[in-house]
DNA sequence: TCAGCCATGTAATGGGTTACATGATTGA
DNA sequence: TCAATCATGTAACCCATTACATGGCTGA
Protein backbone atom coordinates (compact mmCIF):
# COMPACT_ATOMS: atom_id res chain seq x y z
CA UNK A 1 0.00 0.00 0.00
CA UNK A 2 1.33 3.33 -0.96
CA UNK A 3 1.46 5.81 1.89
CA UNK A 4 1.52 9.69 0.80
CA UNK A 5 4.83 11.24 1.35
CA UNK A 6 4.13 13.27 4.19
CA UNK A 7 1.27 11.97 5.90
CA UNK A 8 1.00 11.84 9.94
CA UNK A 9 2.33 8.25 11.50
CA UNK A 10 -0.61 6.63 13.16
CA UNK A 11 0.98 7.54 16.81
CA UNK A 12 1.80 4.10 17.11
CA UNK A 13 2.53 4.64 20.77
CA UNK A 14 5.73 2.97 21.58
CA UNK A 15 7.79 3.13 24.84
CA UNK A 16 10.13 6.40 25.25
CA UNK A 17 13.10 4.07 24.51
CA UNK A 18 11.57 3.36 21.09
CA UNK A 19 11.96 7.18 20.66
CA UNK A 20 15.24 7.84 21.96
CA UNK A 21 17.00 4.93 20.19
CA UNK A 22 15.65 6.34 17.20
CA UNK A 23 16.47 10.00 17.85
CA UNK A 24 20.30 8.59 18.38
CA UNK A 25 20.00 6.96 14.92
CA UNK A 26 19.29 10.53 13.12
CA UNK A 27 23.02 11.22 14.60
CA UNK A 28 24.29 8.33 11.90
CA UNK A 29 24.57 4.59 10.71
CA UNK A 30 25.57 2.67 14.09
CA UNK A 31 25.37 -0.76 15.45
CA UNK A 32 23.67 -1.20 18.41
CA UNK A 33 26.93 -1.04 20.69
CA UNK A 34 27.42 2.11 18.84
CA UNK A 35 24.16 3.38 19.71
CA UNK A 36 24.59 2.06 23.36
CA UNK A 37 27.68 3.84 23.97
CA UNK A 38 26.43 7.33 22.62
CA UNK A 39 23.63 7.16 24.97
CA UNK A 40 25.44 6.33 27.82
CA UNK A 41 27.51 9.72 26.72
CA UNK A 42 24.87 11.61 25.89
CA UNK A 43 21.19 11.02 27.56
CA UNK A 44 22.74 9.27 30.25
CA UNK A 45 21.23 11.29 33.08
CA UNK A 46 17.48 10.63 32.24
CA UNK A 47 17.45 7.07 30.22
CA UNK A 48 20.51 4.64 30.27
CA UNK A 49 18.80 1.26 28.66
CA UNK A 50 20.70 -2.15 28.83
CA UNK A 51 22.22 -3.31 25.69
CA UNK A 52 20.15 -6.29 25.04
CA UNK A 53 17.38 -3.62 25.35
CA UNK A 54 18.76 -1.34 22.29
CA UNK A 55 19.21 -4.66 20.56
CA UNK A 56 15.66 -5.08 20.35
CA UNK A 57 14.27 -1.89 20.42
CA UNK A 58 16.87 -1.90 17.18
CA UNK A 59 14.87 -5.25 15.47
CA UNK A 60 11.57 -3.83 16.48
CA UNK A 61 12.00 0.06 14.22
CA UNK A 62 13.50 -2.50 11.32
CA UNK A 63 10.55 -4.32 11.66
CA UNK A 64 8.09 -1.09 11.68
CA UNK A 65 9.99 0.48 8.87
CA UNK A 66 11.43 3.15 10.78
CA UNK A 67 14.78 1.65 9.92
CA UNK A 68 16.50 -0.05 7.97
CA UNK A 69 19.94 -3.07 8.59
CA UNK A 70 22.68 -3.74 6.90
CA UNK A 71 25.08 -6.64 7.46
CA UNK A 72 28.79 -6.06 8.06
CA UNK A 73 31.53 -8.68 8.30
CA UNK A 74 34.40 -7.50 10.10
CA UNK A 75 37.96 -9.97 10.73
CA UNK A 76 39.05 -10.04 14.16
CA UNK A 77 35.46 -8.62 15.08
CA UNK A 78 32.81 -10.15 15.98
CA UNK A 79 30.34 -9.23 12.42
CA UNK A 80 28.07 -6.27 13.20
CA UNK A 81 24.41 -5.10 12.19
CA UNK A 82 24.56 -1.49 10.86
CA UNK A 83 21.31 0.47 11.43
CA UNK A 84 20.18 3.51 9.10
CA UNK A 85 16.78 5.73 10.32
CA UNK A 86 15.03 6.05 7.22
CA UNK A 87 12.04 8.92 6.45
CA UNK A 88 9.19 7.03 7.55
CA UNK A 89 11.76 6.61 10.76
CA UNK A 90 11.95 10.85 10.66
CA UNK A 91 8.45 11.04 10.29
CA UNK A 92 7.58 8.94 12.95
CA UNK A 93 10.18 10.70 15.75
CA UNK A 94 8.75 13.90 14.52
CA UNK A 95 5.61 13.08 15.14
CA UNK A 96 6.34 11.85 18.80
CA UNK A 97 8.31 14.78 19.44
CA UNK A 98 5.04 17.11 18.31
CA UNK A 99 2.62 15.15 20.03
CA UNK A 100 1.24 17.60 23.01
CA UNK A 101 1.44 14.53 25.74
CA UNK A 102 4.26 14.85 27.46
CA UNK A 103 5.44 12.60 30.39
CA UNK A 104 7.48 14.14 33.40
CA UNK A 105 9.61 11.78 34.21
CA UNK A 106 9.98 9.78 37.58
CA UNK A 107 12.75 9.25 39.74
CA UNK A 108 13.61 5.69 41.35
CA UNK A 109 15.86 6.27 44.20
CA UNK A 110 16.45 3.17 46.75
CA UNK A 111 18.59 5.66 48.80
CA UNK A 112 16.34 7.63 49.66
CA UNK A 113 14.03 4.76 50.74
CA UNK A 114 16.43 3.84 52.62
CA UNK A 115 16.43 7.77 54.15
CA UNK A 116 12.90 7.84 54.80
CA UNK A 117 13.49 4.60 56.71
CA UNK A 118 16.60 5.87 58.90
CA UNK A 119 14.76 5.40 62.11
CA UNK A 120 15.75 2.03 61.87
CA UNK A 121 19.40 2.43 61.37
CA UNK A 122 22.31 3.66 63.25
CA UNK A 123 23.05 6.93 63.24
CA UNK A 124 26.62 5.88 62.08
CA UNK A 125 25.41 3.51 59.44
CA UNK A 126 22.94 6.25 57.76
CA UNK A 127 25.81 8.78 57.61
CA UNK A 128 28.03 6.56 55.85
CA UNK A 129 25.84 5.68 53.67
CA UNK A 130 24.80 9.26 52.91
CA UNK A 131 28.92 10.44 52.59
CA UNK A 132 29.25 7.82 50.36
CA UNK A 133 26.48 8.98 48.16
CA UNK A 134 27.41 12.43 48.33
CA UNK A 135 30.89 11.67 47.47
CA UNK A 136 29.35 9.86 44.03
CA UNK A 137 27.03 12.61 43.55
CA UNK A 138 30.28 14.89 43.61
CA UNK A 139 32.25 13.27 41.11
CA UNK A 140 28.88 12.87 38.93
CA UNK A 141 28.60 16.48 39.28
CA UNK A 142 31.80 16.97 38.14
CA UNK A 143 31.18 14.55 35.04
CA UNK A 144 28.46 17.02 34.25
CA UNK A 145 30.75 19.99 34.45
CA UNK A 146 33.57 18.67 32.12
CA UNK A 147 30.75 17.72 29.47
CA UNK A 148 30.08 21.27 29.96
CA UNK A 149 33.11 22.75 28.92
CA UNK A 150 32.91 20.82 25.66
CA UNK A 151 29.76 21.47 24.63
CA UNK A 152 28.38 25.18 25.68
CA UNK A 153 29.49 26.90 22.55
CA UNK A 154 28.60 24.73 19.77
CA UNK A 155 25.76 25.73 18.45
CA UNK A 156 24.37 22.28 17.29
CA UNK A 157 24.51 21.17 20.75
CA UNK A 158 22.16 23.98 21.59
CA UNK A 159 19.28 21.41 22.74
CA UNK A 160 21.50 18.76 24.53
CA UNK A 161 22.96 21.62 26.37
CA UNK A 162 19.51 22.45 27.97
CA UNK A 163 19.05 18.84 29.30
CA UNK A 164 22.84 18.71 30.70
CA UNK A 165 21.93 22.46 32.15
CA UNK A 166 19.06 20.52 33.63
CA UNK A 167 21.12 17.69 35.10
CA UNK A 168 23.30 20.60 36.88
CA UNK A 169 20.77 22.09 38.30
CA UNK A 170 19.67 18.78 40.30
CA UNK A 171 23.03 17.71 40.79
CA UNK A 172 23.86 20.69 42.71
CA UNK A 173 20.36 20.91 44.76
CA UNK A 174 20.87 17.45 45.28
CA UNK A 175 24.52 17.73 46.63
CA UNK A 176 23.50 21.00 49.05
CA UNK A 177 20.91 18.72 50.55
CA UNK A 178 23.31 15.83 51.12
CA UNK A 179 25.72 18.47 53.24
CA UNK A 180 22.63 19.61 54.72
CA UNK A 181 21.58 16.32 55.65
CA UNK A 182 25.20 15.26 57.08
CA UNK A 183 25.16 18.44 58.83
CA UNK A 184 21.68 17.32 60.52
CA UNK A 185 22.81 13.96 61.48
CA UNK A 186 26.01 15.03 62.88
CA UNK A 187 24.54 17.39 65.49
CA UNK A 188 21.47 15.27 66.03
CA UNK A 189 23.06 13.42 69.76
CA UNK A 190 26.32 14.20 70.21
CA UNK A 191 29.56 12.08 69.20
CA UNK B 1 15.67 -25.90 61.72
CA UNK B 2 15.48 -23.07 64.71
CA UNK B 3 17.36 -19.89 64.08
CA UNK B 4 18.80 -17.68 67.15
CA UNK B 5 16.80 -14.91 67.82
CA UNK B 6 19.25 -12.21 66.73
CA UNK B 7 20.86 -14.00 63.85
CA UNK B 8 21.76 -11.68 60.46
CA UNK B 9 19.52 -12.73 58.19
CA UNK B 10 21.45 -13.83 55.10
CA UNK B 11 21.35 -10.99 52.28
CA UNK B 12 18.26 -12.20 50.63
CA UNK B 13 18.81 -9.51 47.85
CA UNK B 14 15.14 -8.64 47.38
CA UNK B 15 14.38 -5.19 45.12
CA UNK B 16 14.12 -2.39 46.43
CA UNK B 17 10.43 -2.38 46.25
CA UNK B 18 9.96 -5.30 48.69
CA UNK B 19 12.05 -3.60 51.17
CA UNK B 20 10.12 -0.03 50.61
CA UNK B 21 7.06 -2.21 51.60
CA UNK B 22 8.10 -3.97 54.40
CA UNK B 23 8.99 -0.43 55.85
CA UNK B 24 5.80 0.59 55.33
CA UNK B 25 4.26 -2.46 57.53
CA UNK B 26 6.38 -1.03 60.47
CA UNK B 27 4.03 1.37 60.50
CA UNK B 28 1.12 -0.68 61.50
CA UNK B 29 -0.70 -3.79 60.13
CA UNK B 30 -2.27 -3.03 56.58
CA UNK B 31 -4.13 -4.34 53.53
CA UNK B 32 -2.44 -3.99 50.62
CA UNK B 33 -4.81 -1.03 49.47
CA UNK B 34 -3.70 0.67 52.46
CA UNK B 35 -0.06 0.16 51.52
CA UNK B 36 -0.87 1.95 48.36
CA UNK B 37 -2.23 4.52 49.77
CA UNK B 38 0.40 5.09 52.00
CA UNK B 39 2.85 4.85 49.98
CA UNK B 40 1.45 7.33 47.46
CA UNK B 41 1.38 9.52 50.38
CA UNK B 42 4.65 9.35 51.56
CA UNK B 43 7.14 7.59 49.66
CA UNK B 44 5.54 9.08 45.68
CA UNK B 45 8.12 11.15 45.09
CA UNK B 46 10.85 8.56 44.75
CA UNK B 47 9.17 5.61 44.68
CA UNK B 48 5.60 4.69 42.70
CA UNK B 49 5.07 0.72 42.47
CA UNK B 50 1.60 -0.28 40.78
CA UNK B 51 -0.94 -1.65 42.98
CA UNK B 52 -0.70 -5.24 41.70
CA UNK B 53 2.99 -4.99 42.24
CA UNK B 54 2.59 -4.12 46.05
CA UNK B 55 -0.05 -7.21 46.56
CA UNK B 56 2.48 -9.25 44.77
CA UNK B 57 5.58 -8.43 46.72
CA UNK B 58 3.56 -8.33 50.38
CA UNK B 59 2.45 -12.37 49.29
CA UNK B 60 6.21 -12.70 48.51
CA UNK B 61 7.24 -11.07 52.19
CA UNK B 62 4.94 -13.77 53.33
CA UNK B 63 6.56 -16.85 51.62
CA UNK B 64 9.79 -15.27 53.11
CA UNK B 65 8.20 -15.09 57.10
CA UNK B 66 8.68 -11.86 56.97
CA UNK B 67 5.29 -10.89 57.28
CA UNK B 68 1.85 -12.92 58.22
CA UNK B 69 -1.48 -12.77 56.83
CA UNK B 70 -4.80 -12.88 57.76
CA UNK B 71 -7.89 -12.64 55.76
CA UNK B 72 -10.91 -10.19 57.08
CA UNK B 73 -14.52 -10.76 56.22
CA UNK B 74 -16.31 -7.89 55.54
CA UNK B 75 -19.91 -7.04 54.48
CA UNK B 76 -20.27 -3.83 52.01
CA UNK B 77 -16.96 -4.13 50.63
CA UNK B 78 -14.48 -6.59 49.22
CA UNK B 79 -13.36 -9.17 51.92
CA UNK B 80 -9.78 -7.85 52.49
CA UNK B 81 -6.19 -9.49 53.86
CA UNK B 82 -4.17 -7.58 56.00
CA UNK B 83 -0.48 -7.67 56.81
CA UNK B 84 1.92 -7.52 59.62
CA UNK B 85 5.51 -7.57 60.08
CA UNK B 86 7.30 -10.35 62.28
CA UNK B 87 10.19 -10.12 63.69
CA UNK B 88 12.06 -12.02 61.43
CA UNK B 89 10.92 -9.18 59.26
CA UNK B 90 12.19 -6.17 60.94
CA UNK B 91 15.36 -7.74 60.90
CA UNK B 92 15.32 -8.13 57.04
CA UNK B 93 14.33 -4.66 56.82
CA UNK B 94 17.32 -3.80 59.20
CA UNK B 95 19.98 -5.66 57.58
CA UNK B 96 19.17 -4.63 54.13
CA UNK B 97 19.07 -1.06 55.98
CA UNK B 98 22.20 -1.41 56.77
CA UNK B 99 24.15 -3.03 53.85
CA UNK B 100 26.40 -0.98 53.06
CA UNK B 101 25.67 -0.77 49.25
CA UNK B 102 23.70 1.61 48.47
CA UNK B 103 22.27 2.39 44.82
CA UNK B 104 21.61 6.26 44.35
CA UNK B 105 18.88 6.06 41.97
CA UNK B 106 17.72 7.04 38.63
CA UNK B 107 16.05 9.56 36.67
CA UNK B 108 13.32 8.38 33.85
CA UNK B 109 12.15 10.96 31.38
CA UNK B 110 10.62 11.09 28.27
CA UNK B 111 10.62 14.98 28.56
CA UNK B 112 14.09 15.82 28.62
CA UNK B 113 14.48 13.22 25.75
CA UNK B 114 11.86 15.19 23.59
CA UNK B 115 14.26 18.65 24.99
CA UNK B 116 17.57 16.67 23.61
CA UNK B 117 16.25 15.86 20.51
CA UNK B 118 14.50 19.90 20.19
CA UNK B 119 15.96 20.35 17.23
CA UNK B 120 13.71 18.13 15.71
CA UNK B 121 10.45 19.99 16.63
CA UNK B 122 8.58 23.27 15.88
CA UNK B 123 9.89 26.12 18.44
CA UNK B 124 6.10 26.31 19.64
CA UNK B 125 5.89 22.58 19.88
CA UNK B 126 8.46 22.41 22.84
CA UNK B 127 7.59 25.72 24.08
CA UNK B 128 3.90 24.89 24.49
CA UNK B 129 5.61 21.27 26.02
CA UNK B 130 8.20 23.23 28.73
CA UNK B 131 5.46 25.32 29.74
CA UNK B 132 2.51 22.59 30.43
CA UNK B 133 5.40 20.63 32.28
CA UNK B 134 6.30 23.47 34.32
CA UNK B 135 2.76 23.84 35.25
CA UNK B 136 2.50 20.52 36.90
CA UNK B 137 6.40 20.74 38.44
CA UNK B 138 4.57 23.57 39.99
CA UNK B 139 1.61 22.48 40.93
CA UNK B 140 4.03 19.29 42.60
CA UNK B 141 6.17 21.85 44.52
CA UNK B 142 3.02 23.27 45.81
CA UNK B 143 2.11 19.51 46.94
CA UNK B 144 5.29 19.37 48.66
CA UNK B 145 4.25 22.90 50.42
CA UNK B 146 1.81 21.55 51.71
CA UNK B 147 3.03 18.50 53.41
CA UNK B 148 6.35 20.07 54.69
CA UNK B 149 3.78 22.62 56.64
CA UNK B 150 2.31 19.60 58.07
CA UNK B 151 5.36 17.07 58.98
CA UNK B 152 7.85 20.05 59.49
CA UNK B 153 7.99 20.22 63.12
CA UNK B 154 6.63 16.04 64.35
CA UNK B 155 9.78 14.61 65.38
CA UNK B 156 8.80 10.99 64.34
CA UNK B 157 9.16 12.41 60.90
CA UNK B 158 12.37 13.44 60.86
CA UNK B 159 13.58 10.85 58.42
CA UNK B 160 10.60 11.32 55.93
CA UNK B 161 10.77 15.19 56.10
CA UNK B 162 15.07 14.85 55.32
CA UNK B 163 13.66 13.33 51.89
CA UNK B 164 10.64 15.72 51.39
CA UNK B 165 13.80 17.96 51.77
CA UNK B 166 15.31 16.74 49.00
CA UNK B 167 12.38 16.67 46.80
CA UNK B 168 11.93 20.39 47.55
CA UNK B 169 15.24 21.11 46.54
CA UNK B 170 15.28 19.36 43.25
CA UNK B 171 11.89 20.74 42.20
CA UNK B 172 12.94 23.96 42.91
CA UNK B 173 15.97 23.37 41.11
CA UNK B 174 14.18 21.84 38.28
CA UNK B 175 11.20 24.67 38.09
CA UNK B 176 14.05 27.27 38.31
CA UNK B 177 16.00 25.39 35.24
CA UNK B 178 12.68 24.94 33.23
CA UNK B 179 12.07 29.00 33.22
CA UNK B 180 15.96 29.32 31.93
CA UNK B 181 14.47 26.91 29.08
CA UNK B 182 11.31 29.05 28.42
CA UNK B 183 13.51 32.42 28.57
CA UNK B 184 16.08 30.74 26.09
CA UNK B 185 13.31 29.68 23.81
CA UNK B 186 11.69 32.73 23.65
CA UNK B 187 14.23 35.26 22.38
CA UNK B 188 15.81 32.89 20.04
CA UNK B 189 14.56 33.95 16.86
CA UNK B 190 12.00 36.81 16.94
CA UNK B 191 8.44 36.87 17.21
C1' DT C 1 -29.57 8.69 37.60
C1' DC C 2 -25.21 8.43 36.42
C1' DA C 3 -20.37 9.37 36.60
C1' DG C 4 -16.87 8.97 39.65
C1' DC C 5 -14.62 7.46 43.68
C1' DC C 6 -14.00 4.03 47.58
C1' DA C 7 -12.38 -0.45 48.32
C1' DT C 8 -10.28 -4.75 47.03
C1' DG C 9 -7.93 -7.32 44.37
C1' DT C 10 -6.33 -10.67 39.70
C1' DA C 11 -4.62 -11.54 34.92
C1' DA C 12 -2.04 -10.62 30.95
C1' DT C 13 1.47 -8.48 28.84
C1' DG C 14 5.76 -6.45 27.97
C1' DG C 15 9.58 -3.51 29.22
C1' DG C 16 14.05 -3.85 30.96
C1' DT C 17 17.66 -6.23 33.70
C1' DT C 18 21.20 -9.68 34.63
C1' DA C 19 23.60 -13.44 33.17
C1' DC C 20 25.69 -15.89 29.36
C1' DA C 21 28.88 -16.27 25.14
C1' DT C 22 32.95 -15.34 22.35
C1' DG C 23 37.40 -13.84 21.04
C1' DA C 24 40.95 -10.27 20.10
C1' DT C 25 43.75 -6.46 21.97
C1' DT C 26 46.05 -3.79 25.47
C1' DG C 27 48.02 -2.29 29.72
C1' DA C 28 50.02 -3.57 34.34
C1' DT D 1 50.49 -13.52 32.16
C1' DC D 2 46.41 -12.11 33.52
C1' DA D 3 42.79 -8.93 34.16
C1' DA D 4 40.47 -5.36 31.85
C1' DT D 5 38.48 -3.43 27.88
C1' DC D 6 36.87 -3.48 23.18
C1' DA D 7 33.41 -5.34 20.36
C1' DT D 8 29.28 -7.78 19.39
C1' DG D 9 25.46 -9.73 20.50
C1' DT D 10 21.59 -13.66 22.63
C1' DA D 11 18.76 -15.94 26.25
C1' DA D 12 16.32 -16.15 30.42
C1' DC D 13 14.09 -14.10 33.75
C1' DC D 14 11.36 -11.09 36.43
C1' DC D 15 9.91 -6.62 37.77
C1' DA D 16 6.30 -3.55 36.89
C1' DT D 17 2.58 -1.59 34.21
C1' DT D 18 -1.98 -1.58 32.07
C1' DA D 19 -6.15 -3.65 31.65
C1' DC D 20 -9.77 -6.30 33.78
C1' DA D 21 -13.27 -7.33 37.48
C1' DT D 22 -16.71 -6.32 41.12
C1' DG D 23 -19.93 -3.78 43.78
C1' DG D 24 -21.38 -0.29 47.09
C1' DC D 25 -21.53 4.70 48.18
C1' DT D 26 -21.75 9.74 47.13
C1' DG D 27 -22.39 14.05 45.12
C1' DA D 28 -24.16 16.77 41.08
Amino acid sequence: MATRPNQRLAPSDLPTTSYAVLGLLTFGTMSGYDVKKVADQSLAFFFTPAKSQIYSELRRLVSLGYATEREVEQDRRPDKRLYRITDRGRRALRDWLDTAEVESGEIKSPFLVKVFFGAHMSREALLAQVKEVRRRDAEELQTLKGIETVIKDQEEMFFPYLTLKCGLAAARAVLRWEDEVIRELEKREGP
